[in-house]
DNA sequence: TTTTTAATTGACATGATGTAAGGTTTTGCG
DNA sequence: CGCAAAACCTTACATCATGTCAATTAAAAA
């Protein structure tokens, strides 16, 4: 288990978030996460056999620390639909600060990236699949707006809470994150819920 | 006007959005784009000093053939803030298809490229200021929503209308564009006015 | 027609990716 | 411990796109 090839495999993984998190913002070439991981180019090509692999390697890595399923929690227990949709785009907010640097990363990178950023978009996707979860227990319990089919209303949600709205109103604006949290509860649910 | 050199320049510019606007989506390198419009690659070095320079000049010459004013002309003589907004959010999602397509070609751009992210960021911002002159509207007639500022109404209502969300429905999961419109003169009216 | 402007040709420097072969250190297992 | 295998290092090379230069040819414009 802590082999020396998995301990290096690891180094380099967080070598690569690291260097895509920093606030510069990298180029990160291999060299880059090479020098910074205190190891040669040719090892890097060693454990990664191209630069999208070691990306896509790297958003597999940053999504198994980013411990989702106790974050979700919360959602998966709330007794009503209501307070599930409350909690669940609560829990939505929360991971984007953690997340959204990455992303801008991801989005710099070049063409010949595509396999990384397809590992985004799954991540992505399974977040969608919270929003249907929530949507679907909305709609047991009568509360879903009657000219909302479950997946319109799923898009539709998922769609309110898109994280560039978030960076654009949090991170360029200014605006407290509670407040654009407030915003958001109060916003998806009256797009969802009948009132 | 007509000149050897702004023809060949307009030709260029061309080349280059109908390559980065085609469905294959290119890597746009100059010598395709060269080749496309049968011409050197030494030649499209004449007319711009790099590549980020030509993206840049294509994406400006992108929005002169949009004719931003006329399809925004309707917002602007709305008789009253309500219909304002009503107007402007028609408008924007009547952009996006034409528009949208191109920002994915550009977000596929490399590093290196920020000068031509820059040039789209202005075009964006300045969709931006047509919410902010709506919500100003519906502020001066007592209909924005009390405990909202113009200030973050107008982000929340730029919020609200992001391409990605359009794109998402419209494009990815098929919604019909009237409908997805209304819904989002819903929301937007929900969000904003007072009811 | 002449002059000037635009486009071509071909060569070169740079810098990143990815491949390859052979040598050295480290690990871990008997 | 000792030794084989795995991991890592060194060096070198092929490729490909960007961007630069200089000399030449083609074609507009005066």
């Amino acid at each position: 288990m802590s082999n020396k090839r998995t301990k290096t495999r690891h180094l380099l993984l967080d070598t690569v978030l690291s260097l895509l998190l920093a606030p510069e913002g990298s180029l990160l070439r291999m060299i880059d996460v090479a020098k910074a991981a205190g190891v040669t180019r040719q090892t890097v090509y060693d454990h990664f056999t191209n630069r999208s692999e070691m990306l896509t390697a790297a958003i597999l890595h940053f999504g198994d620390q980013l411990d989702v399923d106790a974050r979700l929690a919360p959602s998966r227990a709330a007794p009503d639909g209501r307070s599930r949709l409350t909690a669940y785009t609560q829990a939505m907010l929360e991971f984007f600060p953690a997340i959204y640097p990455l992303k801008q990363s991801l989005m710099r990178m070049g063409p010949g990236d595509e396999e990384a950023k397809s590992a985004w978009e799954d991540r992505i996707r399974a977040m969608k699949e919270g929003c249907a979860a929530a949507v679907s227990a909305l709609k047991a319990d009568g509360d879903l707006l009657d000219h909302l089919t479950e997946a319109r209303a799923t898009d539709l949600y998922f769609t309110l809470l898109n994280m560039d709205g978030w960076a654009h109103c949090v991170l360029e604006n200014g605006w407290p994150e509670v407040e654009y949290l407030a915003e958001m509860q109060r916003v998806t649910h009256l797009a969802l819920v009948k009132p």
